[in-house]
DNA sequence: TATGGTCCTTCCAATCATGGGAAGGTCAAG
DNA sequence: CTTGACCTTCCCATGATTGGAAGGACCATA
């Protein structure tokens, strides 16, 4: 056997499981492996580099259509740096968008949790807000 | 006819639409709907506030199992509201957990965007950044 | 060599909330 | 009676991931 690890093992060394690994091949993001004898996958180094990469945007929030992208785009080194920032400047936009709908979301449920005594008295500023509406972000 | 809304009525009376308001009915969260001679849903003042209530729990983020939970509260009047607001704060802090994440995320980005000139060269530390874990968030 | 344990294979299904669309029934107005 | 807007049910798709079943392959040890 010369350097190649099976998907489990490529699995250990890139952070993505083998269920994961499958899939991405399955839906084209990665190569078709290569197979051993028992039809087993077979990963070298540059494929635990590609799976690292993958999982690194992974954890940067990165959809996987996007993630297809830069990965050509990380294997055309013609490519033009401004593409890659546009990409991940994109990405961080709607993360923020995200992030500020959970913050309004938030700061109103807590606004209503704040006059809730929380007790085992019925009376529950948290159901009548839901119910009627007041203090509640505009929508 | 009463004061009986179609489908189609309800979902503009309350903001959800017709679509979600049969899958809320299919998964139990609402009670069966009436129906006319002609098999169409028939819904009702109670209905639409049920509905407006759902509406608002979603927009609030919170998940259907919980606003099936808050429902129940809501219709009992013999609630304790501590259970209520333990609701609402157990959703706080999932919310605030996730808003964390991707704030890690974003500054993660900013920070190799920031380094990236982002012209028509091939030169780019966000592909770099990617490909060794440089700049990354703990993990 | 038998056997068990662990890995691998493929395929199917579930999650969560929502929406799209097909094929067909109902209803009001013209 | 036709037209068009609405309704019905049913199936499928999204996005990323996980779970499991059923079966084959590999390897170590007894």
């Amino acid at each position: 056997m010369n350097d190649s690890l099976s998907i489990g093992a490529a699995a250990k060394a890139s952070g993505v499981s083998a269920k994961m690994i499958r899939h991405y091949e399955s839906i084209g993001l990665l190569p078709t492996a290569q197979r051993s004898n028992g039809n087993y996958r077979l990963y070298g180094e540059q494929d635990v580099h590609n799976l690292r990469f993958i999982h690194r945007a992974r954890s940067l929030g990165f959809p996987l259509e996007t993630i297809r992208e830069l990965l050509a785009l990380w294997r055309n080194r013609q490519r033009a740096s401004g593409q890659v920032k546009k990409l991940a400047l994109t990405h961080v936009e709607s993360l923020e968008a995200k992030i500020r709908e959970m913050q309004e979301m938030a700061a109103a449920l807590k606004h209503l949790a704040h006059n809730c005594h929380g007790d085992d008295r019925p009376d529950c500023p948290i159901l009548e807000g839901l119910a009627t509406g007041k203090g509640h972000p505009c929508h």
